[in-house]
DNA sequence: TTTGTCACG
DNA sequence: ACGTACGTGACAAAG
């Protein structure tokens, strides 16, 4: 038997516009309502595995109802351009799914559905109907039934001819005469006036339909009631006439052009790529292994696999010009561990798939490889370099253009997109992922012989393809200066970098590790004491039992699974009980031990080192971030942590470590993007900022400043670069919001540039969908219209923020990309090792000490150019500790 | 895998 | 009345 679902399109993506959040994928498009509904779909494929199907939709503005009643559905508000602009997205999803739609000039989406109930319901095809409204109860039969959406959009309830009966007492037939008593304000369809549900039902139940109950006025009890009928029986029966749903619907369609086509898993990969539906995409690829993998996507792209020397002369003319992409297979993407096992090349017509050692051995693939006149594309430039440094000896040049730096410079929140999800949304969507190809989880494989040639050969006819079309996109948003100057160069330094690695001394890491273990022994032991009792003080909600239960401690803030036990409650709770402060003691050395000293000791290389990666395409706003190990957060502040520091040495005998750091980078950034000149003079005059700052917002002279006023202005100076709002001020100070909110305003009445410029970048932000850097790199904010307040006031505090952290993620870049050179230029034997945001970390042969210190401090001061000058600390010492 | 916590700029 | 400081990564516990 077959079995027709008939989908009130408008009914549907209006409960999931309001139902969800406004939802936009990262080019601010709006997609809350298109995500309901694919979930609506979704469920109902799958629940009611239908053989046919329809969505119909509303045409125009205006229906025959009109011409009776032309106040119809007067009241109803227009429909938001928010939700309007969704519905060709919704069909694209319909497309995509194989599922058809229709609508009619002149006619509802009801009107189709009730004609296509009538028609095609029979004994052989059961209908089904899918909608919010009610008002399509009266289609319910034998043969038909309705879905009616509760709470939510995925949860539905289902009537039958039964269910109507027990709820309303009524055949369904009877629901357009319930509506022609009682009206229906959403439609503008005015019913008597003092009638509603209640009386409506009372009234069916005497007589069984409009026409009846006004015939009958005069029985009915009540005498206001009986002059209310009287009055309004015409607007009645038009009421009723109104709420009838038309089923004779001049139609072409027939069953046949309903039936399910399958759905199109490139369009749908695409498609939710396109729109972001990241839980939709990993929902289909779990479920549909088969699924998904069945209507791939993937396109056979032919290959040439090449195993000799003799095999590969033959494609010299190959190798003599014209811009090809590679990809490299590695075993890993660690900088040192990563080994090659295949390269496949592409010119966008040929690809060859070389194993690694046809690589390591082959002349003519090695000149290739090193010419930096032999234009090539790359996904991961910095990975491609390392492995084939390390695994082939290869110092590859001519690296002239990374897919995944460009996809990142075109939308940083996209963090280090995979090959695969950069051809989905920018390409033809004919690359499957690895998870798909390698298997995920413990199924994942390493892949071999034809298997890995078919997979990396498209890999490498994919980044051919991509280039041209990322190089267009760069070019229109302005990007080009910052991918070929900035993160192509800086690619090749970072994987140096990262191949060098930091040396450490183990026996110092040694010692510190037993001081803090003995420590944090001896503090368990008398936690344990003093609690009474043995639990693990690790555990919060251990922990939190102990503390709050236990001890009776009064609660200060609660998590949503138990009792908030984070340093800042604890810090409050200290004066009250002996425990607490061991607690905090405890926590810190245990930090300091399990992260930082069993952490490091597990990523010490066999070369004594410890090789970070830096990730040049993570970060929102431009900055690198440092991973196995984070060497990006090694302790500083307490005198105990920042101990840590003494076990990074430099690799050699009588070498030094160097250590620059931007001072005060982030304000100065402020001060240059806001031209507020109070702010410009002080740093002109190299003031002591925060004492400054203190200075005006409490309205005294230098020697007045009190080293908690200092204290308080630093606050104000964090909050105004992270985008300020009293209540972030009050909670970083622990200080009421009243006061906090008389800081921020005496600020900005001091500095009235910077209020200018915060309520600039936020209005432009609300006009472009984006923020830009100095240096024109771009971050867009979806959500800085949104309705949701806490989400619009985040994305405003971005747009604050974002070009200031990212401008001086843009400087210190550029200082890096100039320094590698000046070094390479002047023969240094000095090596960068380290970037910490707004510091670099060098080792550095005695000899060369004067010099690097001149030479990194003017580099790093004269990276570009702002209205304020760029001061640079330079402090040298025998470990990363002592350079401070 | 998610949550709470905490290390850094 | 609303309700969060900006950007990261790692670890331990618990689901």
């Amino acid at each position: 038997m077959d079995k027709l679902i008939l989908v009130d399109g408008n009914s549907i993506a209006y409960r999931a516009f309001y139902a969800l959040p406004l939802l936009s994928n990262a080019s601010g498009v709006y997609t809350n309502s298109v995500y309901g509904f694919t979930m609506m779909l979704l469920k109902i494929l799958e629940d009611e595995q239908p053989t046919h199907m329809l969505v119909a939709f509303d045409a125009g503005k205006t229906t025959f109802r009109h011409k009776d009643f032309q106040e119809y559905k007067g009241t109803r508000q227009k429909t938001p351009a928010e939700l309007s602009e969704q519905f060709p997205l919704i069909k694209q999803v319909l497309d995509a799914f194989g599922i058809p739609y229709f609508e009619k000039e002149d006619y509802e989406a009801d009107d189709i559905i009730g004609t296509l109930a009538r028609t095609c319901a029979c004994k052989d095809v059961s209908v089904h109907i899918v909608s919010g409204d009610k008002d399509l109860l009266q289609l319910v039969n034998e043969d038909v039934d309705l879905l009616l959406t509760r709470k939510g959009i995925t949860e539905m309830e289902r009537y039958d001819s039964r269910a109507i009966e027990k709820k309303y007492g009524l055949k369904p037939r009877q629901i357009i005469d319930l509506k022609g008593l009682m009206g229906d304000a959403s439609d503008n369809i005015p019913g008597i006036p003092g009638v509603g549900e209640k009386t409506a039902l009372k009234l069916l139940h005497l007589f069984p339909s409009v026409e009846e109950v006004v015939a009958h006025a005069e029985e009915l009890p009540g005498k206001k009631l009986r002059e209310k009928v009287k009055q309004h029986r015409e607007q009645a029966l038009l009421s009723k006439k109104l709420a009838t749903i038309y089923t004779e619907v001049p139609l072409s369609l027939n069953l046949d052009d309903l039936a399910l086509k399958g759905r199109d898993g490139k369009k749908v990969v695409q498609l939710f790529e396109r729109l972001e539906f990241n839980s939709l995409l990993s929902r289909l690829a779990k479920d549909g292994e088969s699924n998904l993998a069945q209507h791939s996507v993937e396109r056979t792209i032919p290959y040439q696999y090449i195993e000799t020397d003799e095999e590969l002369d033959a494609w010299s003319r190959f190798f003599a010009d014209g811009e090809k992409s590679f990809f490299a297979e590695v075993t890993s993407d660690h900088p040192v561990r990563g080994k090659l096992i295949a390269l496949a090349v592409s010119d966008g017509k040929t690809q060859l798939v070389l194993p690694a050692e046809l690589v390591r051995e082959n002349n003519m693939i090695r000149d290739w490889l090193t010419r930096a006149d032999q234009p090539k594309t790359v996904y991961d430039a910095k990975t491609a370099q390392s492995v084939l440094l390390g695994s082939a000896n290869l110092q590859v040049e001519g690296l002239s253009f990374d897919v995944l730096l460009a996809a990142y410079l075109l939308d940083p929140s996209d963090s280090h997109p995979s090959l695969s999800r950069i051809v989905n949304s920018r390409g033809d969507g004919g690359l499957p992922s690895d998870d798909e190809v390698y298997g995920k989880g413990a199924k994942r494989r390493q892949l071999e012989g034809e298997e890995l040639a078919k997979h990396i050969a498209r890999k490498a006819y994919y980044i051919h393809q991509l280039g041209p079309v990322l190089q267009e996109q760069l070019a229109e948003a302005r990007l080009e200066q910052l991918m070929y100057n900035l993160e192509l160069p800086l690619s090749s330094i970072l994987s140096k970098m990262e191949r060098r690695g930091v040396s450490v001394d183990k026996s110092r890491l040694n010692e510190l590790g037993r001081e803090l273990k003995a420590s944090m022994d001896q503090l368990e032991e008398e936690i344990h004491e003093i609690a009474g009792v043995v639990f693990n003080i690790n555990s919060p909600k251990q922990l939190g039992e102990i503390l709050f239960d236990k001890l009776g401690l009064p609660v200060i803030k609660k998590t949503k699974t138990g009792y908030s036990t984070s340093a800042d409650v604890l810090e409050k709770l200290a004066p009250q009980h002996e425990i607490v402060e061991k607690i905090l003691h405890y926590r810190q050395v245990g930090k300091l031990y399990s992260t930082y000293i069993e952490g490091l000791r597990k990523e010490i290389g066999s070369d004594g080192k410890i090789h970070t990666q830096f990730q040049q395409t993570v970060t929102a706003t431009g900055r690198l971030s440092s991973t196995e190990p984070n060497l990006q957060n090694i302790p500083i502040r307490m005198e105990e942590g920042r101990r840590i520091r003494q076990i990074f040495i430099p690799s050699q005998e009588s070498w030094y470590m160097l250590s620059a750091d931007y001072s005060q980078i982030e304000l100065r950034v402020l001060a240059h993007l806001s031209r507020d000149k109070s702010l410009q003079k002080a740093f002109r005059e190299d003031k002591d900022i925060h004492s400054h700052t203190a200075m005006d917002v409490f309205g005294v002279c230098e020697e007045e400043v009190t080293p908690l006023m200092r204290r308080q202005a630093k606050a104000v100076n964090f909050g105004i670069v992270y985008g300020i709002s009293g209540y972030g001020l009050s909670r970083g100070l622990d200080i009421p919001q009243k006061e906090a909110k008389a800081f921020i305003d005496r600020y900005f009445a001091t500095y009235p540039g910077v209020k200018e410029y915060m309520d600039r970048i936020v209005r432009q932000a609300k006009k472009d969908g984006y923020v830009t850097t100095m240096l024109g790199r771009r971050r867009y904010l979806p959500k800085i219209n949104a309705r949701n307040y806490g989400e619009r006031s985040f994305a405003e505090r971005t747009a604050m923020n974002t070009p200031i952290q990212g401008t001086a993620a843009d400087i210190i870049k550029h200082a890096m990309v100039k320094l590698d050179q000046h070094m390479a230029e002047k023969g240094m034997k000095s090596r960068m090792l380290l970037q910490v945001h707004d510091e670099l970390i060098f080792e550095v042969p005695e000899e060369e000490l004067p010099e690097m210190k001149e030479l990194v401090r003017n580099t790093m001061e004269n990276a570009v150019e702002l209205s304020v000058p760029l001061k640079v600390d330079v402090n040298v010492g025998s470990n990363w500790y002592e350079a401070k």
